[in-house]
DNA sequence: TTATTTATCCATCAAATGATTGAATCAGAG
DNA sequence: CTCTGATTCAATCATTTGATGGATAAATAA
């Protein structure tokens, strides 16, 4: 049996796959709460009925958002580690900021969707996200900071957030931070990996023994 | 003419004061979208009318909790840069980090929505900003990055930007962090501060002069 | 005391919002 | 073509939510 997000990701061009995607953004840009069905129906250019149609509730479509993105961003993910295999740890940070802040300033829902999750709550319930941890500590094992992805030890895994979160910070944050430093757009995501690297490298690069 | 935050602020035991401190904790957990007025209300042990007569909308409600969480940490801001006036870079931010963790962990609401104001939209869209001080040139100046709070490099407020941003993710994500490392909240504050220092600590002790 | 201002709640409204129903339309199989 | 199932929309419902009006009480002034 296909769930209906694994039929929306099939066929991108599905009615299913395009309120997927404007879903993503809008839930993205204002939140659970903030986003009403009637927002998402409008911006596809349907009936509400129809995106309930597809989707179920308000909620499920949320809940297929944040499958979603992590599906894809844990793709991305890997797609990095592959990149970045064997190279020395202050390399395999640049390259992986360079990388990875590409890749979610072209697809900002996903930072503004993670950072969501981690400071809002919503008002019904909260069965906390199991996926989340995992990456951290597939991060955490990729660059080399821990040998397995099980038992890595809280320090690490602090360090992997700091890292991550810096990041979804920059690209999530742009509308307000790019004002405050008044910048074009493209000189802010320079500016963002200058700052990023300015921030990690040495840090990590403290005990470096490679 | 006194507005109702100044009443609020002079007087902690007032009802105004009461309402105040409850719609901080709730809007800072919810989001405006995902608090109502009657959230508030319940919690505080009033009906919602008076609410509504103590501080007219729920907008303006809103807008005096920024206000107000704006006064408080510009206040401590203050109060840690006389501490730290005059000691070498990595000293300053060795303290600043302590002190300003601690006083977020105690009113955790202040990082909760000032992350909420920045990576999240409002509906109606907002004038709110023109309202809201911004510290970040300030701080970078009481960091010794910079001579006066104007002109300050798009480099520097980058990097402010980096430290005040990564204290606020530990804060308001600590629900969401401390089960995800496991460990008990006391050891989880020492786990956040430990490691902004080592994150923080070696980027800007780098080409340190002092 | 009486009068006036301040504060609180109950009842209620109007709009917004999530959701459903049933009719209409479309696509494809036979 | 006809039948069947999938898809879409207009209309509507039930709640929620922000907000108000008016009665009532409590405090304050006279």
């Amino acid at each position: 049996m296909t769930t209906p997000l694994e039929k929306a990701r099939k066929d991108p061009e599905s009615m299913k796959a395009r309120i997927l995607a404007v879903a993503r953004r809008i839930f993205g840009e204002y939140g659970f709460h903030g986003t009403t069905t009637r927002m998402i129906a409008r911006e596809v250019g349907i009936d509400i009925s129809t995106l309930h149609y597809h989707w179920g509730g308000k909620k499920d479509l949320y809940e297929s958002v944040m499958v979603d993105i992590n599906k894809d961003l844990r793709q991305k993910l890997i797609e990095v580690e592959k990149v970045i295999h064997g190279l020395p740890l202050s390399e395999r940070l640049d390259i992986s900021i360079d990388l990875t802040t590409d890749y979610l300033f072209e697809h900002p829902e996903i930072s503004n969707l993670i950072l969501f999750r981690y400071f809002g709550k919503t008002r019904f319930d909260g069965n906390i996200d199991s996926i989340i941890p995992e990456f951290t500590a597939d991060i955490a094992r990729s660059m080399g900071l821990a040998r397995d992805k099980k038992n890595v030890p809280p320090e690490t895994m602090m360090k992997v957030l700091a890292v991550m979160n810096s990041i979804h910070n920059f690209i999530s944050g742009e509308s307000f931070f790019r004002p405050m430093v008044k910048v074009e757009r493209e000189r802010y995501i320079a500016l963002v990996k200058e700052t990023l690297k300015f921030i990690h490298i040495p840090a990590f690069a403290q005990n470096e023994t490679t």
